[in-house]
DNA sequence: ATTACTAAGCAGCGAGTAA
DNA sequence: TTTACTCGCTGCTTAGTAA
């Protein structure tokens, strides 16, 4: 949707526009705007043809009135707004489900990973992680997160080697609980690799590719 | 502010932008916009022009982090949407003080209104009335609160007239408590005739043609 | 009064490119 | 690689105007 339609729609808005129809003129909405009768006509038609409003006209003026649709719009907007100021309790990343190479089940097999995942997250990991790739520049929002601290697992020796440190953060895959593991170190993954007590791929039904909805919590 | 600036700070917020710096090129900025680099890079600059974000140039990339200037005009985005979503309960009005006619020093005076006044909003109204004009787009919002019912107050006789209803609601006038006063009848007038138990002009120290701020709460 | 069409003018977009 | 300049061209804006 294009910027200059939500900003319409929002002011359409905070005039009352979604529980009441409202007088309104496109002159009128355009001294609001400070542009032009015309472009402020137009605006009103793009909304109308996209479904966000509904306009009656009367002899004067037209009575709008904001649809589900366009209420819809707005408050998909507003949700953006509380992320980042309100719910910094939680970052959300998109993401498409891929294959991992078969290493998380070794690591999640360990029993030190288990242990204090079970000990640290409240729950018992199902064998292996779930990796959802996530848009090359949402790694700054895995920056934001480990800026946070998270669950901290230290390192521990098993089977003559050296497993490394690693953050948790809990999280829902696709409103599942679970959480998510990062390393410690090299900042800039683009995988994120999710562990839950569920077998998520099965639970969720899930296959390569698919939209995956990751929501990780801070504390 | 254009909106597409905004739409673009708060793009660079949802990545974390107002603690951290981000790192950003504006390749990547105009693969998520969906546009060209030459217009990413167009817009990263004015927002830097307008003093929105602070930029630090590396080899590659830049660091980008929201100044205090760009999270207030975000978070004003915000409190539009939390006005149009959360406090339905209040209705806020921007407008300026003007001269009543002297006939809101009589109304207030007459018994029938003060008693009520008192009863029903818990305050004996200073004599008169501050007058705020609205702009006329705002009009809509006064059908908005009508539309709540508000502090019905009914007709009486005194001084061999009859004097009509009004509806009331409780309201502050730049943050001072008070209520506002509204002809039962005439849907669309400009002016909010404000009452308090404080001279207001004077407590506030306001003269004609100031701005005033009058919030407005349902129930 | 309105809304909104057509057409002209101009601002913003992006290709090419320099640094 | 970057960012951001110039400049031709497209598409948005607005004046004029019809309905």
């Amino acid at each position: 949707m294009k910027p200059y339609l939500l900003q319409t729609l929002k002011e359409l808005a905070l005039l009352g526009a979604i529980p009441n129809k409202i007088e309104l003129s496109s002159h009128e909405r355009a001294q609001q705007l400070e542009t032009s009768q015309q472009t402020a006509s137009r605006y009103l038609l793009e909304l109308d043809l996209q479904q966000m409003i509904t306009r009656e006209f009367g002899v004067k003026k037209q009575l709008i009135q904001i649809t589900i649709t366009g209420a819809d719009a707005l408050e998909n907007e507003y949700m953006s707004y509380k992320q980042i100021f309100d719910l910094t309790n939680k970052v959300v990343f998109k993401g498409k489900l891929v294959s991992g190479m078969g290493e998380g089940k070794y690591y999640t097999g360990q029993k030190g990973y288990a242990e204090h995942f079970e000990k640290q997250l409240g729950f018992v990991a199902y064998p292996g992680t779930l990796n959802v790739e996530i848009e090359y520049i949402e790694r700054n929002k895995i920056r934001l997160l480990r800026s946070y601290g998270g669950i901290q697992i230290d390192e521990f020796q098993a089977e003559n080697r050296t497993f490394g440190n690693v953050v948790c953060f809990k999280a829902t895959i696709n409103g599942k609980e679970g959480a998510i593991v990062l390393p410690k170190r090299s900042h800039y993954a683009t995988v994120l690799e999710c562990i839950s007590p569920y077998n998520l791929r099965e639970t969720l039904g899930l296959h390569d590719g698919d939209t995956v909805e990751v929501v990780a919590y801070i504390q």
